[in-house]
DNA sequence: AGTAGCCGAATTGTCGACATTATTGAGGAT
DNA sequence: ATCCTCAATAATGTCGACAATTCGGCTACT
């Protein structure tokens, strides 16, 4: 059989925090689920060493929330805390726009305008996911242009936290193409210069999200549970 | 003479976190110094396990930088990203005005209304450092008002980031008088509960600050350092 | 029947020992 | 003199063992 010799530490062990974040994001892990020590590292392939450090460091990073004596569960997001998540977002989202107005080059526009058009294409194809899965890389040109790695940082941060409920956001009907308007709209006020018009574009784009957000809560209020009878 | 009973584990440990903090912002520990495990840990009087994890959170913190095999420095905040951080403060912090100008109680005006008088009270009396000793409760006591959890943790976060550059901005000669003034406005506007006031009474504070810090940066790249002859 | 208190399993917290990795400095060859 | 090699040192990374804590269930007593 032999596992390999990738016997626990052939170089797995230095980021078993990056694959515990992984898990966590996608998944993987429920929503307050408990983080027993011993079983993931078990199931990570590393030492309990390393999964602790990696607990605290999530724990500070709010993926994860951590008791004394009590141990680790994944942070279960409340549904205020993720409308308020979104909302410092669309904040700083805004504040990058602005700044990316002013900065972007030919060569980021370029790259902009590529997405757009994928992402056009893709909405043609009724391909909902495909479209959604260029939402992330399309922000993340924006903040690049904006060139302020702090906020990117921050806001990078903020948005592994509210992942759950990411999901749900994509089957509102009509989103799409709502949505790709507004992109649409953003890389127009980009592309001409325009500080005013990109952060007031990002913003309207997120309060639109947020609002989405919003529905979507309302709507798994009710769905997840009929009693008998 | 003995250290008494404090026996390295009376219940000090499970703090090392917030002491080892402490010594950072506090100034204790230098920028860019180095944070030996073994020597910190005798120095808090705890195990080396809690100073690991410590340095772990703080890392993910941004107050220390951690590197594989290389340890632990005092995080060195260039002067890019201390005026990073106040931008992204100034941005959250006119947000939670705003919030806070529609949703502040009687017993918050009334708090806020007695610190902005004690404020005048010590800049007429020349209490440059009394005054400013005030100015962070202020900025918290608006935070609770606006409700907001979520940014408030973040931006009290970003706050002990730059507390470095924090102290030379007190010296600015005239800053007291004028800084009181935009706080006596931000005041007036949460009073009459003018959100758009509110927001741009703080972000003008904010950009005072920002301007502040920058004079403070030019002013140190100059002073520290005389070549002798 | 109800409740206080107590055992025991499971899990976290801490320590000490040791392996691993960077760093420094001395010595030697060119 | 300069560069290279290689030990000596110092610090970090990891593991295993054990102490301390929590929690659930069980008993004993009223």
């Amino acid at each position: 059989m032999a596992v390999a010799r990738t016997s626990i530490k052939d170089r797995v062990a230095p980021d078993a925090y990056r694959r515990l974040r992984e898990g966590i994001i996608s998944g993987l892990f429920h929503p307050n689920e408990r983080l027993v020590e011993a079983s993931v590292a078990i199931r990570l392939e590393v030492g309990r060493t390393a999964v602790r450090a990696a607990l605290v460091r999530l724990d500070q990073e709010g993926l994860v929330t951590l008791e004394p004596n009590r141990g680790a569960r994944v942070r279960l997001i409340s549904d205020r805390e993720a409308l308020e998540i979104e909302e410092v977002r669309a904040t700083l989202e805004a504040m990058l726009a602005r700044r990316a107005a002013t900065r972007v080059t030919a060569a980021d526009l370029r790259e902009l305008r590529q997405m757009v058009l994928e992402m056009r294409l893709r909405v043609d194809k009724n391909d909902a996911v495909g479209y959604s899965a260029l939402n992330a890389p399309f922000h993340q040109r924006i903040w690049l242009a904006a060139d302020h790695p702090t906020t990117s940082r921050l806001v990078g941060s903020l948005k592994s936290q509210s992942i759950r409920l990411q999901y749900q956001t994509i089957l509102r009907p009509g989103r799409t193409e709502r949505s790709l308007r507004e992109h649409e709209a953003i890389f127009a006020a980009l592309k001409s210069h325009d500080p005013d018009g990109a952060e007031s574009a990002m913003r309207e784009h997120l309060v639109e999200v947020l609002e989405t957000l919003q529905w979507a809560i309302d709507g798994q209020r009710r769905a997840p549970r009929w009693l008998p009878g």
